[in-house]
DNA sequence: TCTCCTTAGAGACTATGCGTCTCTTATCGA
DNA sequence: TCGATAAGAGACGCATAGTCTCTAAGGAGA
């Protein structure tokens, strides 16, 4: 009956692209994996043979789907722009993922991803270092807790938040918040 | 067989003690209807018959549980002092559900309780208008993402970071983000 | 070209648990 | 005393996770 079986990168490629397809079509909670192997043309037991569970095959669907966000840092040329621009390379790729799926792994793997959280902060402070460069802001020492506010609170609003995220939203956590944390340490400890 | 059949608020009570119980010792994932009717003598229709589903029913559990925070603010004369103590009432909160039940919850029943969002902020506002009135802070005009940030912040930490949150946090939340933020205002917009 | 080994594809099977339905009977109110 | 309501008990249908088993496709090696 069958003719052509796919094996190696290119069977795991459609079966991360079917669970992919699949959880946006269905969402976190309807997600199955019959229907995932029905989508891609095969058993149950070739997704168990690969992945341990839901949680595990849905997160390698995402990691296949989506790149680094904090590769190739923004260079705008200001510390507000690299900042907003950073912000917005989150919403965007949040906005492929959803909130559903989101509290979805976060309730059943929730240790999801501790890799990313650190680059994260590396990657602000390299912005912030760069600034300093520039001579754009005084060479101080910024605490993890302000480097982190803007990232942490835009998190914070996408996975809480009934409405979507804004590109005042944005503006806001960089003009309320960051830039005033980081333009008021220069008088004060360094 | 049976002899007392409990009714009215006595049975309800039992049924929402069982059911705080139970997903305390099972936790989310791992609660079921079936044992709360268990653990409370019942059968599982008595449960479908006040909540539509699993959700409804932890929801209720909670409520029935933990009272609000933000009746009886703190006052303990000085900004700093009443942010830390609500902040410590939301963590002290938060360590009696967990964020594994918050996570359950959130991917099951999303839109939870807008209200609580809302009341946190007018609290913090609160706060921030009886140290203007002491004359502890100039009276200027604190946009709500400034107001909010620290309680965002604090629900963050306790959403995804996997070590409990300490003292130190709450500390570096109000002495490094929220009071530079405040006093940063002092010159400026009003 | 033949043979062997891995594993794809297919689907049966077990276990769990949600939510529904039904039945008997205790308890309350009139 | 009687009727209505709902408690307690458990069977049931259904969905789906994850396991197990089988057949045969297709690559690797002789």
């Amino acid at each position: 009956m069958e003719q052509q079986r796919r094996r190696g990168a290119e069977l795991e490629a459609a079966l991360l692209d079917a669970a992919w397809d699949e959880v946006h079509e269905s969402g976190y909670a309807r997600f199955t994996m019959e229907a995932v192997a029905a989508r891609a043309h095969t058993g149950k037991q070739v997704l168990y043979r690969r992945w341990r569970n839901r949680a595990d095959l849905v997160i390698a669907a995402m990691r296949h789907r989506t790149g680094s966000i904090v590769e190739d840092l923004p260079d705008t040329g200001t510390l507000r722009g690299d900042t907003l621009a950073l912000l917005q390379r989150m919403a965007d790729r949040f906005a492929t993922i959803g909130p559903e799926i989101t509290h979805g792994l976060l309730s059943e793997a929730p240790d999801l991803d501790p890799e990313i959280y650190r680059r994260m902060t590396g990657a602000m402070a390299t912005l912030v270092k760069r600034a300093a460069e520039r001579g754009e802001i005084p060479a101080v020492e910024v605490p993890d807790r302000v480097l982190t506010a803007p990232t942490n609170l835009l998190r914070y609003e996408m996975l809480f938040a009934r409405e979507p995220v804004t590109p005042s939203t944005l503006v806001e956590l960089v003009d309320d918040v960051f830039l005033p944390l980081i333009n008021g340490r220069r008088e004060g400890s360094g």
